[in-house]
DNA sequence: CCATGCAGTCAACAACTGTTCTCCGGAAAT
DNA sequence: ATTTCCGGAGAACAGTTGTTGACTGCATGG
């Protein structure tokens, strides 16, 4: 069995991830569908024909970015839905989280928001999958919790895709605000902040006079 | 004064509007930040040099697609949000809306959706500004609803954003789901209105106990 | 120690891009 | 009737693009 790890394959995936990072670089002002695999190339400083020992087109190299830019995100869903605590705290802590990795991760975000709905079919296919799988385990983080009985599955779901989909809104709305605006970012996420507030006061309601076509509100 | 509108200007915005429509059509597969100035008047048929005669750049093309799609949608917005009825009434009335909106203008649809966080700032501001003005006429009429009584003009604000972007994702489902597969659209149909009657909860109960840390519910 | 594998280079290709300048024909204005 | 205006055509420009084939140096496995 392979008696060192290989410092081959060492250096090709150090190459291969400065074509990554060059990429990301690359995409903060255009599309993914317009980014030139020469550009790539150069950027990092390597000849156009080495992009093929790595990638087989620009558009593969999308998809591998969706996996870098996601793929590590599902530990951090997992804790923040299933954190114990306060409504009004969970809120805060959620709001938190965001803010905080769209500081950490700024590219990684702005490349999400714009492929999510961009050129390249792949690339929106592959981000459609993580999202989707993301909806899933929201889902079934609410189902545990107590605030769930007697929620349906369908219903479980349609809510956790609001979730996600508000997530999605509010980094790329933490992404558009300036770092050098922190009063922005507090509009922002006073906003934010009330929107999950007003979906939480839904879904503590939302099975009130679940009867067919009752009288107005049963206070 | 001018005693005849002109044959010349006809003409001139003839070929404007088959440039716009051609850049819709070349825009289905790609991004705006990819189309080039040539593959749109090769698909209108014209020179490429014709092109300045009506537009300074493809940006510049870009910019009077927002206007296209979005200048007109305003008179629905209003009369969608200030119909009368039942709160089911006007959740079912404002999907069947959307979904027809989307038949009609799928193309436009599928633009805004992708150029909202594209790569091109000028578009992205354009849109940005069209949907700040729906989310204030939004709120306005939301503040005409004697539902809103008691509510803060902020408040009303991030109620109406919450609405325009829910109004944008479900336009954005609808596009994904193909027309042949009229399941798919019920499915969508039927997520959408549950997340609308949700946020409708919420609002209901948005004032219910909005004093200082209280005790859990009140009812 | 030698032979294989493989990341990266180099040169060359046909095709395409945005932009310029010059010119043309017909509508508009005088 | 004559001049002006202007949407469009044509040719040409310097750059850029993706992709190819053959080549090189070096870590790996026998």
């Amino acid at each position: 069995m392979s008696h060192t790890p290989g410092v081959r394959q060492a250096r090709k995936q150090r190459t291969r991830q400065a074509l990554l990072d060059a990429a990301l670089d690359l995409l903060e002002g255009q599309s993914l569908s317009s980014l030139g695999l020469r550009e790539v190339t150069r950027a990092v400083g390597v000849a156009p024909t080495a992009f093929y020992r790595h990638f087989r087109s620009v558009e593969d190299l999308g998809v591998a970015l969706v996996e870098e830019a996601l793929g590590s995100l599902h530990p951090m869903i997992r804790t923040t839905v299933s954190t114990t605590g306060d409504g009004e705290e969970r809120i805060a802590r959620a709001i938190e989280l965001i803010a905080g990795h769209v500081d950490v991760y700024p590219a990684h975000v702005r490349f999400i928001a714009r492929e999510r709905h961009g050129g390249v079919r792949p690339v929106r296919e592959a981000i459609h999958d993580q999202l989707a799988r993301f909806t899933a385990e929201v889902g079934e983080a609410l189902a545990k919790d107590p605030q769930s009985t007697d929620w349906s599955g369908d219903d479980l779901l349609m809510l956790a895709q609001l979730y996600v989909d508000q997530m999605l809104i509010t980094a790329s709305l933490f992404l558009e605000a300036p770092a050098t605006d922190p009063a922005e970012r507090e509009r922002v996420s006073r906003i934010a902040t009330r929107q999950l507030r007003l979906i939480g006061i839904g879904r503590r309601h939302w099975l009130d006079r679940h009867g067919p076509a009752g009288a107005p509100p049963t206070p």
